[in-house]
DNA sequence: ATGCATTACGCTTATCGTAAAGATG
DNA sequence: CATCTTTACGATAAGCGTAATGCAT
């Protein structure tokens, strides 16, 4: 499991489509594909349904994608407020 | 950041020791003290103080320690919930 | 000198991007 | 055939381990 993962899956879970999440990620498709594929993968169930519109998210992917968001909200917080802890420090 | 960084700081946090940290985890000292300096430069503050006993935790690293667990945890869930709500579907 | 962590360095593995290929309306 | 995703493949970058170095008792 890997944070970049998580966070190309919440790109496509919110745009429905690997080509728009990867212009916003700065990526190009193939690798986001791949990433959601290894995810896919790893979790040994799909989380999309793949539709010639774009992609979109089986119930796997909805239970996922709840846990992926808080998980990446609370890394951030980590970061900023141990950064704020030993701000002082240096 | 990486979840695998966080792994690491968990062990060497616990251990307050690289080199048993590196052999819990499977993996020698240099890669380990690698993930330690990585994170404490992203985070740009210190988390440990090097003492010749070990590794001690500073302020900031025990802030970060408790996100840290809370985060593993959460993905754990993560995981689990997903593979049960897609086991279904295979 | 001992017991730590860190740095150097060569190698392996993971990940990227371009280009080609499947798949589906 | 148009619009997606996925696979192939060559190149770059990240990460590991052995060995050497630094640092403090």
């Amino acid at each position: 499991m890997s944070l970049t993962y998580i966070q190309s899956f919440v790109a496509v879970a919110e745009e429905g489509h690997v080509g728009r999440a990867a212009r916003k990620l700065h990526l190009t498709q193939p690798p986001l594909s791949r990433h959601i594929l290894a995810l896919e993968d790893e979790l040994g169930t799909r989380l999309f349904e793949r539709t010639p519109r774009g992609m979109r998210l089986l119930p796997a992917g909805e239970v996922f994608l709840s846990h992926a968001r808080r998980i990446l909200a609370e890394v951030d917080v980590a970061i900023e407020r141990t950064k704020g802890a030993g701000g002082s420090d240096d």
